[in-house]
DNA sequence: CGACGAATTGAACCTATTCAAAGGGTGTGG
DNA sequence: CCACACCCTTTGAATAGGTTCAATTCGTCG
């Protein structure tokens, strides 16, 4: 048995999670749909942003609350999840900074259709549905830029939808490291490590399973040298024969 | 034991699958994001679309194929699917006159993620991906209504994906007859019939099952009363019961 | 009427769930 | 700095829900 490191997640975060003036710039910035503004235009943008700080675990919003507000990720980890009447939660995405959720569209009395919580330590950033309108009618790249995401989102939702159809267990939670990793992958002498809190009962909900149902396949995963894994942590060691058990042939 | 119909669909088309001219201005002025704009710019953009028939299970494009139009199907029922490597075949969605698929973003060397199938005979419209870009910029309004559609489609993507994960077959498949039933649900002496040819398999591939299963169930909800079923037809006959199943409680 | 394809039904099998109990890392307070 | 407690994770064994394969029935079209 060779040593096993502990704790090997070590995500940095900006410690101060309310951003500063500089920071928030940089990070509207960095979000796909502004970037190619000009400086002026991205200042007048962020006038219209209010920021806020959330602790882990903490809502950002229930779904089913009205619907008011576009949310970008500043810094942290932001979980976009469904509870379904069953009680079984649904995760759908994890969101890292530079990434939007909430709100697009500005349809009267409409409410969010799932919720959006704090992995992590967060800062996010915020705009009325009806300011966010405004500059959508003012800057035609950004409807475009925001067209083309939603779009790329449609397809990854029907990705998931495929295999959660198609593949066993294994193939689905194979197939959601190598995502994760693509993500949040950062190559250190463990392997690849996905920075990100990860516990078995994300896994479960982002792959239609059970918590134990995960720990097994992940156990075994690490028994076979694919992975190397502990408490809220997991890192990729072979990320071919994670793609081969994927379904996606590459060996 | 009551009479029990034999082939009650109807699907009144027009015989001719190759569209008027007339029909094309009515069928563009019926699309979402048309609609609002003058005749003159409906006549304008109907010169850049081109008409095609297809024949039942002909294919308008396979999955990875280069994705260079946008559709709209005019008349008919096209089926939306993705081929898993597994062999199981995924039906993503059904879709009816005045819809759209195919490809939205003119990103370089982009493929169709899913492939499309006439379900009946069918005439649908195509547009270039650079014509289509030509229209968005000069009618913000469109583009909008694009994105509208684009992230209503995602949510929907995202109830069917946590259904999946969360519900046991006999509520999916309630589900889905509530869905079907909702977009072409048409009442007549049987019941309330979903006005589109639509077999075990069809429901199976919808729902993440199998046809056998997909079978069972529906024996089961036929002899409780809630469908009225044959091949290739179902129509519903007690909704409330069926909403219930699908654990969207109303009783 | 005959034939093909769809739908039904049965029975054995298997994957994943469920419930329960034990093990282990992490962080806190003494 | 160590020990304890909490929660995450692991593992086991029984069960259930769905799949699979195969055979039969039934509807629809030629």
């Amino acid at each position: 048995m060779s040593t096993r490191r502990k704790s090997p997640i070590e995500i940095d975060f900006t410690e101060t999670h309310m951003c500063s003036i500089n920071m928030r710039l940089q990070i509207l910035g960095k979000v796909p749909f502004f970037a190619g503004l000009t400086h002026g235009d991205l200042e007048e943008i962020n006038n219209l942003f209010r920021e806020h700080g959330y602790e882990p675990d903490e809502v950002i919003y229930f779904s089913g609350d009205a619907a008011t507000h576009l949310f970008v990720v500043a810094d942290g980890r932001i979980k976009l999840m469904r509870h379904s009447l069953s009680g079984k939660d649904v995760l759908l995405d994890i969101l890292t900074s530079g990434e939007f959720f909430g709100s697009i569209s500005n349809v009267e009395n409409d409410s969010y259709p799932d919720t959006a919580q704090a992995l992590t330590q967060t800062c996010v950033l915020s705009i009325s549905i009806n300011d966010f309108h405004r500059i959508l009618e003012k800057y035609p790249s950004v409807v475009l830029k925001v067209l083309e995401i939603t779009a790329s989102r449609l397809q990854a939702a029907n990705e998931r939808f495929e295999q959660l159809s198609a593949l066993p267990v294994e193939g689905r939670i194979a197939n959601l490291l190598i995502v994760l990793s693509d993500k949040f992958g950062e190559l250190n002498e463990v392997g690849l490590l996905i920075q990100t809190p990860l516990g078995r009962e994300d896994v479960a909900a982002m792959t239609g399973t059970t918590p134990e149902t995960a720990s097994r396949v992940m156990s075994q995963f690490q028994k076979d040298g694919l992975i190397q894994t502990g408490r809220q942590w997991v890192a990729i060691i072979d990320r071919d024969s994670l793609k081969k058990i994927a379904g996606l042939e590459s060996g």
